[in-house]
DNA sequence: TTGACAAACTAACACTTGTTAGCTACAATA
DNA sequence: TATTGTAGCTAACAAGTGTTAGTTTGTCAA
């Protein structure tokens, strides 16, 4: 560990911009959370902008090599097609069911979502980001894996980005859903099965 | 109209809310954009809560309405149960069109979207709003119509409530995707047809 | 031991924040 | 005409904003 205290920050103004927004928290809101005096902040950060585009490119950072690791066991794109080639419908709904709770419940995913979702429209970098995450990193992911997989012979043929659109999709709106309803996700867990089970009754090729 | 200056500053505010949030507009900023100082705004409202409380009562009420008529063209919900039945791809594809493009670029219906969308966590009130009309509403709506073209023999038997996930999920993914590419929204256009097309394609009884 | 550096601190700055008090101008009503 | 109410204004308030300057403290290398 370079230095604690940046990393400490740079987590505690997180978890404050992901509720309260950028405006909304005030330098002297983080240093409380920190433990230290405003002014100290900027012994590690030149400004209160720079807190929140450090944050960005750090937890970007580690929010792609945390996404490679959930989304690609190991191993590169060719492997995952190989994985998932011989799927079963019932570890197709664990990795679904794995890749939704982790940016549901996940600390540091779900408040670096919050916080983008949040500063999208005021900040364009957070507005990029966002984009190439949530929205079409995925989908461009997915679009792949479908590609490879129609070729295979192991779903019908058809558009795969239309293919991720439909197994993406509903993904991104639970999310959206159940943000507030940390409680019920018994119940979106079971939506999302259902939802799976569709798109193999629908797409597999049996 | 009761009260021209109390609408202008509900919609001068939501123009600014919906960018930059409820904490990065100041009372001088609402009053400048309307054309007056900030103290005369108190003369309207009794405090900056109250101006962004009464925005989501009025926009809601309005917004209902207004998806309403999106919605249900005219009359009660057995008559649009009627309109849908004999509905060919081709209508669907418009009528989704029409939904997104509403969503998208109608003035008052994307900046409520915005300001919700930032403001979702910060306050209860504003959460639950965006759920009741973005999340919850849209579905609630869509699973009663499609249980009804199921019973009617016009759709495949199956759970209509992830049907409408289905139907409904991908519209609300691309509406985050091109809020910030507004000049590509015949490229968005192009997928939704692609989506309904394949809908229909799966749920469709020939 | 000395010097240098990092990282905390206090105190203060100029400015902005939401809000209030008190005033003026004008319209409608009695 | 006199009165009342609406809706704007200026000036000011106490509190909070991001940020800077200067100081103190502890740690490590020379």
């Amino acid at each position: 560990m370079d230095n604690n205290t940046k990393d400490t920050i740079m987590c505690q103004a997180l978890t404050l911009f992901a509720n309260r927004g950028y405006e909304g928290v005030s330098m002297r809101d983080i240093a409380s959370a920190v433990g230290i005096k405003a002014a100290s902040l900027y012994n590690h950060f030149s400004s209160k902008e720079d807190i929140f585009n450090s944050i960005i490119d750090e937890m970007s950072k580690r929010y792609e090599r945390a996404i490679i690791k959930i989304q690609v066991p190991s191993g590169g794109i060719d492997e995952v097609v190989e994985q998932y080639m011989a799927i079963t419908e019932d570890t197709l709904v664990m990795i679904v069911k794995d890749l939704f709770l982790y940016f549901l419940k996940d600390d540091f995913a779900s408040k670096f979502r919050h916080m983008l979702t949040i500063e999208q429209f005021r900040s364009t970098q957070a507005g990029h980001v966002f984009q190439d995450f949530f929205i079409n990193g995925a989908l461009k992911f997915q679009k792949g894996l479908f590609e490879n997989m129609i070729k295979m012979g192991e779903f019908i043929d058809c558009d795969p980005y239309i293919m991720a659109l439909h197994f993406y999709s509903p993904i991104f709106l639970l999310l959206s859903k159940y943000d507030h309803l940390h409680n019920k996700e018994d119940e979106a867990l079971d939506i999302l099965a259902g939802h799976v089970k569709q798109f193999c009754a629908i797409y597999k090729d049996t």
